[in-house]
RNA sequence: GGGCGAUUAGCUCAGUUGGGAGAGCACCUGCCUUACAAGCAGGGGGUCGUAGGUUCAAGCCCUACAUCGCCCA
């Protein structure tokens, strides 16, 4: 066998192995109907981008699940693929194109949409080649994108039943409308931000008499649309001004007062200017007093005709000037600070303008309803729980979702209008020709579909559907759905809604919610605030399997966190751990070439201890990953390795390794060989890399650790009286260690020690394993005695009840050992005393529960011994 | 304005029916001990946000407040 190097260089492992698992096809979902499926569908990420942190943590965990559960023999399925991301793609090709001065209605709708198509060939495929790095084992040869044109039948199939089951209409509406992405928007694509602005205080001007009446707004710019005033019918105020008319001013229009209950008489004066078509709220006082609608913002939110001598004003230049125009006027009553929540795109930031359009939208609570059923019954499962009323929340008061947008990017709506008879076509395939009319001028729809509602039959449509595959029937419902909670609105909630309605199934049995990475500063990390992490990066400078491992330590559930590069820098560490342990033991098996047992009959204490410290291992990682607590299990993992293997067990070890007699070497080497097996098969999961490549050179080992079979615990294997005993050992192994480091003997010093005791059982224990005190705590004369009598001028710990003696003679000055006596002395007497309290409670004796105050009675005894002992300590020299 | 979450060591965070305050990193001391200095051994460090309450006993349960963050309007 080659030499291993000292450091693990991940560079050199990792593509290699993921081309191997790759040509042997082991992610490659082969139906086998005696099996039970395990089904995951990937968030699709946006062709856009390339992969952030939030996407190598939820394709981590993903990766987690998956691959535990393939090595546990299910049929797997990790279903990869993309999202055509409708606004944000199109946004990012524009911006392209705006570099060489073109504009998308430069080149028009065709032209651009090849563009897009283009742009998506070439940059489309980054994040899957990056998904590759952090060795998601998806099965590509099932990967799909949203534009597909399968997916792309499914789309109009869904379309057209809900259209013709009254679930899609067409209409007049208020809606978010972005001005940079001339788009329409659903509601939970604007993002509320509070910013600080006024509150203008306007003098509207009654008809017919010299007083006026105040209203109040935050945008004065769309008095220019106003069509009344309102107040509050129960507000003595303004009582007997309602039914009278105000004149507005700049527009010299004369428009009613009102009275509404939605008026909030004390918001501002109680008294609010009513624009219908430019306020969601005004919007519906209008319909209730059948208002005229003005619309006077243009696409760009530029003050179209409407607006008189504003037109062709941005709507900020159009509210200063209405401001100082207001003012010259004297009609501006006063202006004071005002925080209010703005609307804000959530792909380009630009504050949302309400607008009235038409627009198509879905009718969402004949959705809802069994969606939210599917919760209550638990046949869906949110983890962490807590989200679970944060669904209910939005479900319960869901509103119609606008899903018509005005970009050229997506799915264009599969609606036609006949251009002799007004006719509209809605159907899955592109008519010819008008059934009423016969005409043949047909054109359609210019809007696409929201993305999000292509995504929302993402679980049915990448398996085939609306055509009855075998794919659908075996993995249909999926598993699990591991995203984030920022989409559990715009996608986790729709692909309910939708799986129910079409499937007649839920979509998946659990929905995972992983943590959010925030930056430093708490904030979500996105591109455009330009926080984000690379993870390519982190993988260069680290290794895959490092990040990965960080990332699932840090996968608390129902907790946000951050990303530091000391936290990956020390899981960096591990991954070398792990692969000096793997040389350790590859050394010492070099002789050995296949696959090794032992005799129960041969094994030792240590050996004894460290399997059932592994099998209890098993049964913890397995409660942890059933809980979908990867930090938790990660980190069992991690202690188990370094703080049980590699700290005590290898070193153990060394005793029968270097010895010559040839059964104790075959025994501990195939305790080794099971120990390290198991756990690399349990670290899998988590470090696919490295745990390959060390498995690989094990002896007896198969193929690939990929399809190994994940480890079961096995319960005889258990034994928590060798745990206990083997705790002992370790313990007074510190104790002397530290006995040692604190009185500055050399660490290559071998020193002598007594240890005695009244409980000989204990003594037992120590003497069976004499040898392993000796080695680990560097003796060279151990003498066990029961109730031995304390040799002059040394030092003491008491530990279990066992007095440990160092005989200092030569070694150290008494003052060292004093001043460590009295550290000791000073911790014992403080734990002493609040013991002591707590029994001198009467209360605390009669009402505690008699094992607890046992405990404290028997904590109360051993503190005594050792006090004594550490006093006359003391005396002797001090 | 409504709701949720957080507040524990210098930093990041664990702490699952209330009964011994923990880890990693950082820090200090000593070690190149034939797997690993990306390491080994030992050590220091916390009024568990504040104020009350329940209890024999509170980091944990209850109430109020403070600060921070998020979601919704």
């Amino acid at each position: 066998m080659p030499e291993l190097p000292k450091v693990y260089d991940p560079k050199k492992v990792e593509n290699k192995w993921y081309k191997y698992w790759l040509d042997k096809k082991y992610f490659h979902a082969v139906i086998d109907e005696k099996s039970k499926p395990f089904t995951v569908v990937i968030p699709p990420p946006n062709v856009t981008g390339t992969l952030h942190v939030g996407h190598a943590l939820n394709n981590t965990l993903q990766d987690i699940v998956v691959r535990k559960k393939r090595m546990e023999g299910f049929v797997t399925l990790w279903l990869p693929g993309t999202d055509h991301a409708g606004i944000a793609t199109q946004n990012v090709v524009e911006k392209e194109l705006a570099k060489v001065g073109v504009s998308r209605h430069d080149i028009g709708r065709k032209d651009f949409t090849d563009k897009v198509w283009q742009w998506r060939e070439k940059y489309g495929n980054i994040i899957i080649d990056q998904l590759k790095s952090l060795g998601a084992s998806c099965d590509w040869d099932r990967e799909r994108f949203t534009m597909d044109e399968a997916y792309s039948k499914a789309v109009r199939e869904v379309f057209v039943h809900l259209y013709r089951n009254d679930l899609i209409y067409r209409g007049y509406y208020i809606i978010n409308w972005c001005s940079r992405c001339h788009t329409a928007l659903s509601d939970i694509e604007v993002e509320h931000l509070e910013l600080k602005g006024n509150l203008w205080y306007i003098k509207y001007p009654i008809k017919d008499e010299s007083s006026h009446i105040t209203v109040a707004t935050t945008r004065p710019e769309t008095m220019l649309g106003d069509t009344a005033v309102a107040v509050n019918p129960n507000d003595k105020r303004y009582k007997k001004l309602i039914g009278k008319s105000v004149i507005l001013p700049l527009m010299d229009r004369e428009i009613p007062i009102i009275a509404d209950k939605a008026v909030d008489p004390s918001f501002g004066t109680g008294a609010v200017k009513v624009t219908p078509a430019h306020d969601p709220n005004d919007f519906d006082i209008g319909k209730r007093h059948g208002l005229e609608e003005i619309n006077i913002f243009n696409d760009d939110a530029k003050v179209n005709e409407n607006g008189g001598k504003y037109d062709g004003q941005d709507r900020y230049q159009a509210r200063e000037a209405v401001v100082a125009d207001l003012e010259k006027l004297s009609l501006l009553e006063k202006t004071t600070e005002h925080l209010h929540a703005v609307g804000h795109c959530y792909r380009c930031d630009t504050v949302i303008e309400p607008r009235l359009s038409l627009q198509w939208f879905v009718k969402m609570q004949p959705l809802a309803g069994p969606a939210m059923v599917a919760v209550e019954k638990r046949k869906i499962e949110f983890v962490p729980k807590k989200w679970t009323k944060i669904y209910f929340d939005w479900m319960e008061n869901i509103k119609d979702w606008c899903i018509s947008r005005q970009i050229w990017w997506g799915h264009q709506i599969p609606v036609w209008y006949c251009q002799n008879c007004e006719e509209m076509i809605v159907d899955t395939i592109t008519p010819s020709k008008c059934p009423t009319c016969k005409s043949s001028e047909l054109i359609q729809e210019e809007d696409v579909l929201d993305t999000w509602f292509s995504s929302a039959l993402w679980p049915f449509a990448t398996l085939g559907w609306p055509e009855k595959t075998v794919d659908l029937r075996y993995f249909y419902p999926t598993s699990l759905l591991s995203t984030s909670f920022d989409i559990l609105y715009f996608w986790v909630a729709r692909m309910i809604m939708m799986g129910i309605h079409f499937m007649d199934n839920i979509p998946f049995d659990k929905v995972y919610i992983h943590a959010l990475i925030r930056d430093a500063h708490g904030k979500k990390m996105s591109k455009s605030r330009g926080n984000v992490i690379d993870p390519m990066t982190i993988i260069d400078k680290f290794g895959t399997d490092a990040l990965r491992f960080t990332l699932a330590s840090l996968a608390v559930p129902g907790r946000d966190v951050f990303l530091s590069q000391e936290r990956i820098e020390g899981y960096r560490n591990f991954a070398n751990k792990i692969w000096n342990v793997g040389r350790f033991i590859l050394s010492n098996v070099a002789d050995i070439k296949e696959k090794m047992s032992y005799k129960k009959a041969d094994l030792e204490l240590a050996d004894i201890w460290i399997l059932s410290r592994c099998n209890d291992l098993i049964k913890e990682v397995d409660k942890y990953s059933n809980n979908y607590d990867f930090s938790k299990a990660a980190k069992s993992i991690y202690n188990f390795i370094w703080s049980e293997l590699a700290d005590w067990y290898l070193e153990l070890s060394k005793q029968r390794l270097y010895e010559k007699d040839k059964k104790a070497k075959k025994t501990v080497q195939a305790v080794l060989l099971e120990v390290f097996d198991r756990t690399l098969k349990m670290l899998h999961p988590y470090m696919p890399f490295i745990t390959e490549e060390i498995w690989q050179m094990l002896p007896g080992t198969s193929e690939s650790i990929v399809v190994a079979d994940y480890p079961k615990c096995d319960d005889k294997k258990i034994n928590k009286e060798s745990e206990k005993e083997m705790q002992l050992i370790m313990d007074v192994v510190v104790a002397v260690r530290s006995i040692r480091s604190e009185l500055k003997i050399a660490p290559a010093r071998r020193i002598k020690v007594i240890l005695s005791s009244g409980y000989s059982n204990y003594l037992n224990i120590l003497r069976r394993h004499k040898d392993y005190l000796i080695s680990l705590a560097k003796i060279d004369e151990l003498l066990i005695e029961k109730n031995a009598k304390r040799p002059d001028y040394s030092a003491i710990a008491v530990e279990h009840g066992i007095d440990v003696f160092i005989p200092l003679e030569g070694l150290v000055d008494a003052v060292e050992e004093l001043k460590r006596i009295k550290k000791e002395l000073v911790s014992v007497e403080l734990e002493l005393e609040g013991i002591r309290k707590k029994l001198k409670n009467k209360e605390f004796v009669s009402k505690a529960p008699q094992h607890i105050v046992s405990k404290e009675k028997d904590k109360e005894g051993s503190l005594l011994a050792k006090l004594e002992k550490l006093e006359e300590q003391q005396r002797i020299f001090g």
